[in-house]
DNA sequence: GGATAATATGAGTAATTACTCAGTTTCTGG
DNA sequence: CCAGAAACTGAGTAATTACTCATATTATCC
């Protein structure tokens, strides 16, 4: 594998239609690489080539391997929080366990969306050195979890907060690797051990 | 990163004390690069070089990069085997929750004895196509404990197992690498996740 | 001590791959 | 319709790396 340097330099923004599309292939291409063949086989020559282009315009819009993986990271991150928060919202209306089946259903729904690429991006997310913004991300979905249980009374509700995060992540991605699809059943398995979990503490 | 090929062609096993010291200097030198650098950085010169070898050397009892790691993942999986068994075996004379703390003290203590190196080889077993033997003894891993499950009359025994190996495995792992070393404490915050998902099915 | 087997060496080879750049094509605004 | 800007191209380069092989060293056993 080649080192995984972070993004170095900017490279120029799309300006036309175009440009933009070519930028968009580029991040579908990747992401359909690391979820049939994984990072393993994930090299900017395949990754120009799935995506209709050359390696140049690759190279005109990002400035290096690395920075493609943490864009892609960035936008699956960015929309799990988004997610996150506007479930947060509406937290506060609902009872504990109502809440929690809210949260779970919401990362859920986003990790089976595409397992396989959901799975391949938590481990570019363990390699990878994280941008700012990728970690200001994570940090805020920590929060909003860390947030909704400190309200709720629970004890040592950051740790917590990583606890539940770990299991339910580790429970889902063993689930998608099955091939499993069925969203209500996988909620109704978590949401008991999460209760149980928090029971406990 | 190179493809990962499975081991091809078996080389010779070691006959001498010092070929023994070489085979085993090998397995160690990638444990440690895994867990200091990844996947990434683990190549056979480097291997070779932190083993204090010569690569030919390597390759005398290797025939492959990936045999190396296939090999430093049997023995991985065949020590947490053993323990997996010898619980269950104590495990008869034991009320379920006292069986499943038993069951969790083990995955606790082996996930922490090397925190890195098995966050490591959790990705080299998502992306190296294991050998018979490997999967043989995970096969072996999960029935222990769906016939440990099934005998406590736990509904989709094979599942609930799935299930719970994927949720401790995922906070362990993250509690690994927030170095947290408090096996007890660890212990005592999965336990009453576990008995929550064995009370919700 | 000598013959043979086992073990060790490390420079070399072929393949892969991240990234560049000189040149070409396409768009846009006037 | 044109000049300049934006976008695209893909052969080429330098670095990395899995693996080999001809040779050298060390152990074993009679």
């Amino acid at each position: 594998m080649a080192p995984l340097e972070p993004a170095t330099s900017p490279r120029k923004a799309p300006r036309q239609a175009r440009a933009q599309a070519t930028y968009d292939a580029v991040l579908e291409a990747a992401a359909r690489i690391l979820e049939t063949d994984g990072l393993g086989a994930l090299n900017t020559n395949a990754v120009a080539a799935r995506a209709g282009i050359s390696v140049g315009s690759l190279y005109q819009y990002f400035p290096s391997k690395g920075a493609v993986l943490s864009e892609l990271l960035l936008r699956e991150r960015q929309g799990f929080c988004a997610d996150m928060e506007t479930v947060r919202t509406a937290s506060d209306s609902l009872e504990i366990g109502e809440a929690v089946r809210a949260f779970l259903a919401a990362a859920v729904a986003h990790q089976l969306e595409r397992p396989a690429l959901s799975r391949a991006l938590e481990y570019v997310e363990a390699v990878l050195p994280l941008d700012a913004q990728t970690q200001a991300t994570n940090e805020e979905i920590a929060a909003i979890l860390t947030r909704f249980l400190r309200g709720r009374g629970v004890a040592r509700p950051d740790l917590a907060a990583r606890d539940i995060a770990a299991m339910t992540r580790g429970l889902i991605d063993a689930a998608g690797l099955a091939g499993e699809t069925d969203e209500a059943d996988l909620i109704e398995r978590v949401y008991p051990a999460i209760m149980g979990y928090l029971r406990g503490v």
